[in-house]
Order: structure tokens, then sequence, then C-alpha cells
DNA sequence: CTGTTAGCGCCTTCAT
DNA sequence: ATGAAGGCGCTAACAG
């Protein structure tokens, strides 16, 4: 039963010569069988066995020019928000044989450059970036490098190339509508510094018609950060009534924060969170927060870069996801 | 300034003949400086320049047997467990010119096997794989393979390879102590149905001397499955007075709803994690956990496989990192 | 320090 | 349905 290891793995010809065929043919025996006989196909599959062959998808992809690899590039892995994308994402490539070269920016515009340079010189068959490229030379690049790239949870005017969002303005006036509309006018901002959650509290602000007391967080959030924003926001004004966080890990804190000062929540002090986190619902008072479609995002950006890698056009190459503020327990009454 | 895209990206060839130097000398000066003229490399850069080239890594890769890529296998992204492993293996890779391609067993064995072997087409320069590799078939095609694998975040008598990980029996049982020296008899174990949690309870019950109530959830964990398990666990003795869970997520849950149940924490009832999440030291109380260095694992395990990339022997294939029970409120008396 | 030669393993193209 | 030729882009191995 036990075959001594070959020095060097078996390759194509090994297959071929052992089946007796030329190599071309065990290639399309086993890449695209329709095209060989279902005879042909047997002996080169006892040859498969025999030999312990396994392709070797780099030279494929030098001559195809298919690499079937697909960049996936976030600021960190470490930020929750990306993460059902992402793993959407691998989930519905790796269905078509298709891999996640995985990249993190840092939230470092320079590193966001590099990163992007490193990936294309891995000629991937696409490139799904979280949030807007900035880096105009990278632009410039990707472009000329022809690659597929969808850029997701964002919107923009001017994609580099295909889109999978939504805006982050749009969230920011209807989180300052939903106060509005239950009279609450104290009203505090927990942030992240990232560009997404600068965006909705722009929006907020547009919206609510003044500026409202912020703290400002280093992304990416998380409880300690939250906690800490909700100190700093009731030194800021001790009577607010509601704080808007940007994500569901720092309303988190916020709410932690708000029990640890006997604040009641939601009747002494109303918290919304953002992204709709895995226990956001179950938390108690349970958190009302801003729903997207995380996983769905992921699958619509694997879905255009494999249409393009089969050089099928896109019928909507911009597509926005939209939202929806799910109210619960922190929210309720006003 | 603005150059028309080329409709052939430039290759190396290219660079060579606008500088003037044979492509090898080219290939020299950018990826092995050290063996050209100053003034040829400055030729060469400003060729790279001109031509807008960007390597293609694959086709090096394919002479070289470089591909200067890593698998990172774990069995779904959203285990928070393994992220801080992931993240830092990426970043230290990333250092060192090396990518990570992502791959999920979803904690299937047949998806396992599958996922290595397309890994292994992809001719890795190492396989990171959370867990043991289970899959003899698997185990032995690495082996002939050649490729460094590390196995992390377990401990095995026959690793297939390297190995950066602790004994999750160990922490059962030193769990069993910490319940034991507090004196406290009625304990429920919370738990996830993948095979290290399983691990652990096993040696809490070996080091307990007795069977425990058990809460069995399916993996990942998660608050709301934590939530469940309380419950569950209450219907099977409602008189428990400690709490051991198989990750701080999970224990999370315990605490909510120990709290919606009027429970007090650690008075009436001690809750103790695993993994030593992000929140766990900033939650009302405090979550004792057990702490493991997950960043360490991920550099650990870089480390190992560029070791082995560069031709270097590893010192320490099989490193045992430990784990430390860390005490915080919701043991606290007892 | 630089160049020549010769492939890495596979697949595209064209022929049969 | 099968095969022959050639080359994808780059870099080892050897020369000079």
């Amino acid at each position: 039963m036990s075959v001594p290891p070959p020095l060097k793995p078996a390759t194509l010809h090994d297959v071929a010569r052992a089946a007796g065929v030329s190599p071309i043919t065990a290639s399309r025996a086993l890449s695209n069988p329709a095209l060989v006989s279902p005879k042909t196909i047997a002996l080169v599959q006892q040859a498969v066995e025999a030999t312990g062959y396994i392709p070797n998808l780099l030279a494929g992809g030098l001559k195809s020019r298919r690499s079937r690899m697909v960049a996936g590039i976030v600021p960190a892995l470490s930020v929750a928000q990306f993460l059902p994308s992402v793993q959407t994402l691998t989930e519905t490539l790796a269905e078509e044989g298709y891999q996640v070269l995985l990249g993190q920016t840092r939230y470092d515009a320079a590193r966001e450059e590099a990163v992007l340079n490193t990936m294309i010189s891995r000629q991937p068959d696409g490139i799904v970036f979280a949030g807007l490229i900035q880096s105009e030379a990278a632009r410039e690049r990707l472009r000329r490098a022809g690659v597929p790239v969808v850029e997701i949870w964002d919107l923009s005017q001017r994609p580099v190339d295909m889109l999978v969002g939504f805006s982050h303005l749009k969230v920011g006036s209807a989180l300052a509508g939903f106060c509005l509309a239950r009279g609450w006018r104290r009203v505090g901002i927990a942030t992240a510094d990232d560009h997404r959650a600068m965006q909705r509290r722009e929006g907020f602000i547009a919206a609510f018609g003044r500026e409202v007391p912020t703290a400002c967080v280093t992304a990416p959030s998380n409880l300690e950060r939250g906690r800490r924003a909700l100190a700093d926001l009731l030194a800021q004004d001790p009577a607010l009534r509601m704080i808007c966080c940007s994500s569901d890990q720092l309303a988190h804190g916020v709410l932690v924060e708000a029990h640890a000062r006997g604040l009641r929540v939601p009747q002494d002090l109303a918290i919304c969170g953002f992204g709709n986190a895995d226990f956001s619902a179950h938390l108690l008072p349970s958190l009302s927060t801003v729903l997207v479609d995380g996983p769905g995002i992921g699958r619509l950006a694997a879905e255009m870069v494999l249409a393009r890698a089969r050089g099928e056009p896109v019928a909507q190459p911009v597509v926005d996801v939209g939202f929806r503020i799910v109210e619960r327990e922190s929210t309720a009454g006003g």
C-alpha cells in the first residue's frame, strides 16, 4: 500500500506517460472532460491515483492567465464589521474553486497602496476592497492592470470599477431623523475615527441641524473604548438622553458604562449602535442598531468577480444594498 | 504626464530593454540588488518607472519554487478565538513579502481534506492550520508534498510537522482545580461541540472527579447560545454555583442570562470563560477567563514557516505556549 | 558584476 | 477525440 515518497512530485507529464496518452490529453481529461473519451478519462484518473498527482495551479495560471485567486482587503481582520462579508466572499468563491488572498491596510494610506501593489503582482482574478480606494496612483494602476475591482461597504461617485455598498451619509441622516422623531435633542455621538464612521456623523449633524457632543475613539472600536466614550460624553453634557454609536461594539461599551453609572437604559439613556453584531439582539436591554447585509455584500462581490472571470458582463456594476434601522429595547419609549 | 495604457502590461523583458541590460540583470536589480552595481540599479529603476512594470509573482514562483504564499486555514473566520492569530500571522508574513491564502473548513472533515488539497495545488510555502489535521490521507499528502505545516491551538503526540499550541486537557483540569479550591461543587459546563472544547470538558471532569451538568451548543459559540446554555443548565440543576464556558462569547451569554434571571454574579453564580476576548476585562462584572497568547501563536507560526522557507532549521518545531487562568470579578469570593 | 541558456508545469493554438 | 509545438514571465545554474 505505502508508496515511497517521490523526490519530485508527479507532474502532468508523469500522469500522461502512466496513462499512455499525451500531456495535453491528460490536461483535458482533468480540466475539460467533455472533450475526451470516457475511456481515456478513466485511464487518466487511474494514472492520477497511481502517481499521486497534484496539479500545480501556479503553472496553469501562468499560461491561462486565470489565477483563480481573489484578493480580499480589509483594514484589519479584527474589524468585526467586515467579517461576515469576508467569510461569505471566501465561501462563495471556494465553491467555484477560487481562493481569497488576505490583505490588511491597518487604516493606513501608505500600506493601502503597498498592499494593492503586492496583490496586483499575484495576478488575482479580482480584488475586493473594504471601503473606497483612496490612492489615485493605486486606482490608476488597477485600471491599467485590468483587474476586476469591487469596492464594498461604501458608495462613491467614481468607483474604480464595481461597487457594493450603501451611503453612510444617509445612515447618519436616518439616525438623526430617528432621534428627532422621538424628541431627543440632547444626543451624543460615540464614533471611531475611520472615514466611514465620520461620514455617518456628518450625515447625522447635517440632518440634525447642529453640532452634537462627540467622543472620537481610534478605530477599530471595541467595548473598552465605548465605556471611555460615554465617560467622555457625560463629561461634556451630563444630561445626554441618547447616544448614537459607530459600531455595536462601541454601543455595547456605552451600555456597560451606563449600567456602571446607575443609568437605566433606555429610560435614562437611549443607545443605538451600527452593524447588527451577532450579540446585539440578545443583550439586556437588546440593542437597537443599523442593519447592513454583510453576507449579502460578500456574496454579491464574489458573484461580480466570478462573472467577470467568466467573461460575462456584470448587469449592475454598482449596487446600493441600503440599510435599515432596527429598533430594539435600548431605544424604546422616547 | 499621462501615458496611454499599454495593451499588454510591461514584462521584465521590456524593463531590461528600456534599461539596456539583460533580463536577468533587471531581475537581480529588483530582487537581489546586492549583486548589481548601483549604476545599473538606478537604470533599471528608471526603466521600471517608465514602463509601469509590475512583477508577475506567479511566474517567478514557478521557476524559483517559492510562491511566497502561506495557507491559513480556520474552521470559519467568525470563530473569534483564532482571529488574533490569523491577523498576526498575516501581518508578520506581510512584512517579509508573504501573503495569506484563506481557507475555511466549517468544522467539516470532508471540507478539511478538500481545502488542504486545493491549498497544496497552489504551492504555498507553508500551511498554518487551526487545530489538528485529522484526515490521515491529508496528513500523508502534506508530508509527500513537503510543505511546511504548522498546526496551531492544540497539542498532539504526532503533529504532521510543526506545532504551536497548548493542552486543552490541562486547561480543563486547571479549571477543575480552580473550582475545587474555592469549594464550588455544583459546577456546570457550557460548551461548544468542537473537538478542542470537548477536550477541555474531558480534562475538567477527569480532575473534578465526576460528571457535571453540561449544556452543549453548536460551534461557533455566541452570546445567544450562551443564554440558552444557562437556561438549559439551570433546568438541570437550579442550584448551580459556577459555570465554566468554552468561550468568552458563551460566558458573556451566561452572564446576560444570569442577570435576566436576577442572579447576582459572582455572589449567586460564578462564571468563567475561555480565550480572553477583548471585551472580557470590561464587562460588569469583569469576566474571569483563560488567557492564551493568540497573537503570539500567529507570530510563532509565521516565523517557523519563514525559517523553513529560508532553508533554516527550526530550533523548536513543537512549542507549548501554555495558558493562564485570569481571575476577575466574575469568580471573586467563592 | 553581467550575460547565456534553459527550463519551471501547464495550457493555448493549430493541426490531424 | 487526440496530438505537436510553443510559450506564459521569470529566475536557477552556470559561464565569463
